[in-house]
DNA sequence: CGATTGCTTGATACCTCTCAACCCAGGTGG
DNA sequence: CCACCTGGGTTGAGAGGTATCAAGCAATCG
């Protein structure tokens, strides 16, 4: 588990952070000015390390958008193995759901702020705004892509294929290739990986001793040989 | 590797079923009649079984909705190792892709009916025709759905619970919940879960000593004890 | 009837997990 | 300032699960 807050309060509805001093910065309905793709005017929050943004279960009447910071949506089998499902980073959009809840629980791995928009009102609007849906898809698309590509990760590479590709993907999205700067734990990317915090660190020392990374800190790590490390990837 | 025909053709542009008796059984343009969720004409294609429908970086100018039969979506690394992403059975929509090329390649389980739609006319619909995106959305939807309970499955269940899992999943989807009609072979099974043949068979064997299934004939399987199955999934 | 294909079973190897100890940085309190 | 504690991370030894290699069986097909 990794919710070390607990917060007596279902985010479901109202999904308010409740407590803590989570408040919205922006004020609630006010636009997020982060893009003008969905138009639908949305309420920025924030979120501290570890908390919960929603609840597998939960009433899913919101879906969000991140602005900074980092989300992890991922599902739990009963005796408490995790799956996380993806990371959302700046520009992501995650919390679709077919049906009327959850079927995942979305968690901040850093301090982090979303904005939230109403599934009804997206909903009504839609048809006066067909430009919304388009953006919707697009979006949809991108998270279906990834997870498309996560399922070949995670049904047939080594575990020294999985944290390569683990770290090119990253310094991509983060930091324009050649350094990965992580705000997860070990124990979030074995859970991405579908590996064990141990085979995660042994992996790294042996990308490291191959002179393909170097780990200035845990979480700092240089990509030295990005093509041989792409080359892990077939 | 699968696709025991090797055709000198490549569907990219047509997408036409190229050698072999494949031609489209409908005419070209005739509204398939499923239903009416998708206004958007179709051509219906037969394809004959392990034949390719589309392929890894083929033009993406179709998605497919499968009538008769099954699909499965897969890709590949460089060394021949496979991963079947998504089996796609009578209703389900596959090929959707967010840029101009196909990420993936699909292929022919068994003899199988599938109706094809121009995605540029369904662009140019969908303004006029605001119901049409929802009913694309929703389809995106429960493929994503999948998606993630598929990578619950691969990164985080042993072989035992991945081959449970699989006979519940399928023996819902198709045959009422209490048998299991295989369309696809052990490789497939395997290629799915993130296994191979032997350990799919094994397992299978181990489920049948333990009096939870009963192997009718490779690939008719008798749950005879859904609910312990169903446990075996957490 | 032999050959092929799909499937099962066995023996062994290897990769990853498990359990354990240890290291290190940061925070807290005496 | 230092002792202590804690959480995150690394490393090692051994166990265990799945892959690999190999043989054999049954059904299908030419």
């Amino acid at each position: 588990m990794s919710a070390q807050q607990s917060f007596p309060v279902s985010y479901g509805v109202s999904l308010r952070p409740a407590v803590s001093g989570a408040w919205p910065t922006g004020a609630a309905g006010g636009k997020p000015g982060w893009d003008n793709a969905l138009p639908i005017a949305g309420s920025v929050l924030n979120f501290s390390q570890d908390q919960e943004i929603y609840g597998d279960g939960d009433d899913a009447q919101l879906y969000f958008k991140v602005l900074t910071g980092v989300v992890r949506t991922c599902k739990f089998l009963d005796d408490g193995r995790r799956q996380i499902e993806a990371f959302h980073a700046a520009g992501d959009l995650f919390g679709f759901e077919a049906g009327a809840e959850y079927t995942m629980s979305a968690e901040a791995v850093c301090d982090c702020t979303v904005v939230s928009y109403r599934r009804r009102s997206f909903d009504t609007q839609a048809a006066g705004d067909e430009r919304v849906w388009p953006q919707m898809f697009a979006a949809m698309m991108r998270n279906l892509a990834r997870a498309q590509v996560h399922t070949l990760l995670l049904g047939r590479r080594t575990a020294l294929e999985k944290v390569a590709s683990f770290l090119i993907d990253w310094a991509d999205r983060a930091s324009g290739g050649r350094i990965a700067a992580l705000p997860m734990t070990r124990q979030d990317i074995a859970d991405y990986l579908g590996l064990t915090i141990e085979t995660v660190s042994r992996m790294l020392s042996q990308l490291e001793r191959q002179d393909l990374i170097e780990l200035s800190s845990a979480r700092q790590i240089k990509l030295k040989n990005p093509l041989a490390l792409r080359e892990l990837n077939a």
